[in-house]
RNA sequence: GGUCUGGUAGUUCAGUUGGUUAGAAUAUCUGCCUGUCACGCAGGGGGUCGCGGGUUCGAGUCCCGUCCAGACCGCCA
């Protein structure tokens, strides 16, 4: 036997009582007289005490040799501290030491193993084993094991079934860049890793099994973000005979269930708007709610006097800063430089203060006078000491930019609390979406994605208005989840192939068997995919997903730690029938 | 593919206009210390200034190239 106790659950209660625990040496504290060590696991920290008297000095020279990280294995008694630590769970006893023994000696780590490490990013990634010991890394891998555990039990009493499916599939041209794996057996062949589980789960509901839930591995060969890395994990759900009503009570569920269990946080009814309003409220089809600074659409209250900028303008729209008008021309103008760097793109902004007597003063007062930045407030919603900003161009980019506007300025306010959790569905996204490097239209969502039937006339005449059955569930300004109601027959499916440009050749050989399953009965159906990383990030009040995951990748898509990816041996080449083309 | 920031002791960083032997903190080692818990005190060791080239009497510092890391844009059906 190992240990008899782990190193967080000793009180005042065992004192007395004979123990062996094991662990990592956290640190020693040398007085000469009397050693301490403390021993840390998964569990916590417990005091040893070696002593010349109460234990013997021969134990007391061995002791002084312990380094930190060794592994060790101690037995002693229990006793009340003469000096008590309130700070420690265990800080009322420790153990006065008859016997160790050093299980394994360690290296000096080349970084210190504690809640604020003095090591970076890079030296911790590749000596990520000792990371996880440290308590913010092994917190978080603990905190997506309860995430994960809630979403089992939820999915689970609400009848769904997990269901693996296969990793080793086929390339598809649409959408990410696949990872490819070569075929030994089927020489100059090659698998894919899967983007997502997407046509097997509609395999599965045409199979009968009309709840499906998946907690998968996917793979996307894309540049790597804070909030994106090459394989990440999703929650991949689907059911059959459902509506969209259907999904989006279910997996409401699934997330109030979330927040209560992991946060103790009640959510009521979560709101919903449809694609077009978030555009035009938010700018941003994922808008953080948490705070207010609602878009106002401007053109009918600016289009009317000699300013050319706002006049030439598809879209002039403004947000009503709170407490803006505190700020200092200095501060404004460099506001202005913000919106003006290339990462945000506008060419400049309009402003005008609203003083606390109820009296404006823009910056085009030039053309406009009193009862007009009056109505630019009513419109904005601006009260007195705010600040009015003001965007106009295209109406898509000004309304990306205005939104890269209201989110840096809710941060810089402290209105984006990690603490605080407000989600809403997004809903009736558009079904096709222009793409200008082929210039043709690409699938919003997914090729598989039913569009609502009323707006089908409209895609002869004008695509880009079809809406779909397609929804996203934002979390404070995150897509965490999203998903469809898929097309269910054939013909249907034929249809949005065509019309996102496969030729029917092209469509019977990358998607042929799906067309197949659909002519043996498919049932209506639906799902749903959440990112998982993302979600436990969110609710763990953390930005970045890395430490969320155990062993992620660089920004460059390696793993610093084992050095992948790396060389194949020629052999292993020949193998594969492969020759590289090195330049 | 692009933009920006960085690379100096094991680690995190400072380093002035280009000028003597490149510093601090922490880690590590040695000694001391009768209740520590960020222990304390005294002392020691520790550097290819990412790499290559250039300018210069002289480069950590300036220039060019390159590699690596991070953030962002493109990309992510």
């Amino acid at each position: 036997m190992y240990r008899s106790h782990n190193c967080g659950v000793l009180r005042a209660s065992d004192i007395d009582k004979k123990v062996t625990l094991a662990g990592w040496v956290q640190k020693s504290r040398d007085k000469g007289f009397i050693i301490w060590v403390d021993l840390r696991d998964r569990y916590g920290v417990t005091q040893l005490v070696f002593d010349e008297e109460r234990t013997s000095k021969a134990l007391l020279e061995q002791a002084r040799e312990l380094g930190r990280e060794f592994v060790i294995q101690v037995t002693g008694t229990v006793v009340e501290r003469d000096s008590k630590n309130p700070n420690m769970d265990t800080g009322d006893i420790e153990i006065l030491v008859s016997e160790f023994t050093i299980l394994n000696a360690a290296l000096t780590p080349p970084f210190t193993i504690e809640d604020t490490t003095d090591g970076g990013e890079d030296i911790r990634m590749k000596y990520r084993y000792l990371d996880i010991r440290r308590n913010p890394v092994k917190n978080s891998l603990i905190f997506r094991h309860q995430v994960g555990m809630q979403v089992r039990n939820y999915l689970s009493t609400e009848g769904f079934i997990e269901v693996e499916t296969p990793y080793l599939i086929k390339s598809t041209p649409e959408g990410a860049r696949d990872f490819v794996v070569p075929s030994r057996m089927n020489e100059g062949q090659f698998y894919a890793l899967p983007q997502s589980p997407q046509t097997f789960k509609q395999l599965l509901m045409v199979g009968g099994m009309d709840k499906y839930f998946q907690i998968v591995k996917c793979f996307r060969d894309e540049d790597l973000r804070a909030d994106r890395q090459p394989e990440f994990t999703q929650i991949d759900c689907e059911m059959a005979f459902v509506e969209q009503e259907d999904i989006l009570n279910i997996f409401e569920g699934l997330t109030r269930h979330l927040l209560q269990e992991v946060k103790n946080v009640t959510l009521g009814d979560f709101p919903r708007i449809t694609y077009a309003e978030a555009m035009q409220k938010y700018g941003n089809d994922k808008p953080d709610i948490r705070f207010g600074m609602e878009f106002g659409e401007l053109n009918a209250v600016t289009q009317h006097k000699e300013f050319k900028v706002f006049n030439s303008a598809e879209l002039v729209v403004g947000i009503a800063v709170p407490g803006g008008n505190a700020y200092t021309r200095k501060e404004i103008d460099k506001l202005i430089d913000w919106v003006r760097r290339p990462q945000v793109g506008a060419l400049g902004m309009v402003y005008a203060r609203c003083n606390d007597d109820g009296s404006y003063k823009s910056s085009v007062d030039k053309f406009y006078d009193q009862e007009d930045l009056a109505k630019w407030a009513e419109v904005t919603g601006a009260k007195p000491g705010d600040l009015i900003c003001v965007l106009s161009g295209d109406t898509l980019k000004v309304r990306t930019q205005l939104s890269a506007l209201r989110m840096e300025l809710a941060e810089r306010l402290g209105l984006r609390n990690p603490e605080e959790f407000a989600p809403l569905w997004v809903v009736d996204f558009p079904l096709l979406e222009w793409d200008e490097e082929t210039e043709r239209y690409h699938a919003m969502h997914h090729p598989f994605t039913s569009p609502k039937p009323e707006d089908l006339p409209l895609l002869e005449t004008k695509p880009g208005e079809v809406r779909a059955n397609a929804y996203d569930l934002v979390l404070n300004g995150n897509e965490i989840g999203g998903g469809s109601i898929r097309i269910h027959d054939k013909e249907t499916q034929a249809l949005m192939f065509d019309y996102l440009g496969f030729t029917p050749e092209e469509a019977r050989e990358q998607f042929g068997f799906l067309m197949d399953a659909f002519q043996y009965g498919a049932p209506p159906h639906g799902g749903i995919a959440f990112g998982f990383d993302r979600l436990v990030a969110i609710l763990g009040g953390q930005e970045t997903i890395r430490d969320f995951i155990a062993f992620p990748k660089n920004n460059s898509g390696r793993d610093v730690m084992i050095d992948a990816p790396a060389d194949l041996d020629t052999a292993q080449l020949k193998e594969l029938s492969l020759k590289l083309d090195r330049q």
